[in-house]
DNA sequence: AACCGAACCAACCGCCGGGCG
DNA sequence: CCGCCCGGCGGTTGGTTCGGT
């Protein structure tokens, strides 16, 4: 069926530039009624006037359920560099390590935040980095002087995002091991020691059950 | 308040591999 | 086996927002 099509038919006007609402709505009322895949006929199906395309990629980046949004945490961050060095752009299998978010979030990430990393865009990152730990230490120090209960503070979400990626982690660990285990340690190393003292000092690894 | 560069993000482009006739 | 089409992927671009001066 789909096979039928392409060759003769002379390539449409499809629109495009940013995805409207209207638009937006109709793909996801379409992909939750047929199902992913099959995206040159969505584009020709759905009142789109879209390619393909464009439809899988909105799809994929930006109208799929379960995708997280918002900043790449410190440690998601230490995944995408580990991974990364590993297995070198191959951005949608680093993705797939990084439940909610999508290879072109990881690839933008990666571009603004490493590829063109200069020396003062470091010191920048170390300051805030810096600035973020001092602010969590305090809060500990409260926590533990008893000045300040630990709840809805910072250091929840925090913690909460951390035993997250942990878990995520421990499962990516038992995939790549060997070569993971030896290089956990080495990621934190990498991204920052100030941000691996942040999360040391909020969570101790060896708390954690194993398996 | 205005300007400018950096950072961020959505979207497009081109290539490649797999599936199918 | 060959050619074609589609989907997926990585690279790139262009617009917008943010932050510093």
């Amino acid at each position: 069926m789909v096979a039928m099509m392409g060759r003769g038919i002379a390539e449409q006007g499809w629109r495009k530039g940013p995805w409207t609402p209207e638009e937006d709505k109709l793909l996801s009322e379409y992909v939750s009624l047929n199902g992913e895949g099959r995206w040159s006929f969505v584009s020709r199906c759905s009142g789109l006037n879209r390619s393909g395309k464009s439809c899988r990629l909105r799809w994929v980046n930006y109208l799929r359920p379960g995708l997280k949004r918002g900043q790449i945490t410190p440690l998601e961050e230490g995944i995408i560099i580990e991974l990364h060095a590993l297995w070198g752009n191959k951005w949608s299998t680093i993705a797939g390590h990084l439940p909610g978010r999508t290879d072109n979030e990881i690839k933008n990430y990666w571009r603004t935040h490493f590829k063109k990393k200069d020396k003062s865009s470091q010191k920048q990152e170390k300051r805030k980095a810096l600035i973020l730990k001092q602010e969590v230490q305090h809060q500990q120090q409260q926590i533990e002087a008893g000045e300040m209960k630990m709840v809805n503070t910072i250091d929840q979400v925090k913690m909460h995002e951390a035993e997250e990626m942990y878990f995520m982690y421990h499962n990516l660990e038992e995939q790549c091991s060997p070569v993971m285990t030896q290089d956990v340690a080495s990621w934190a190393d990498f991204v920052d020691e100030d941000y691996y003292g942040l999360w040391g000092g909020l969570w101790n690894l060896d708390d954690h059950p194993q398996g």
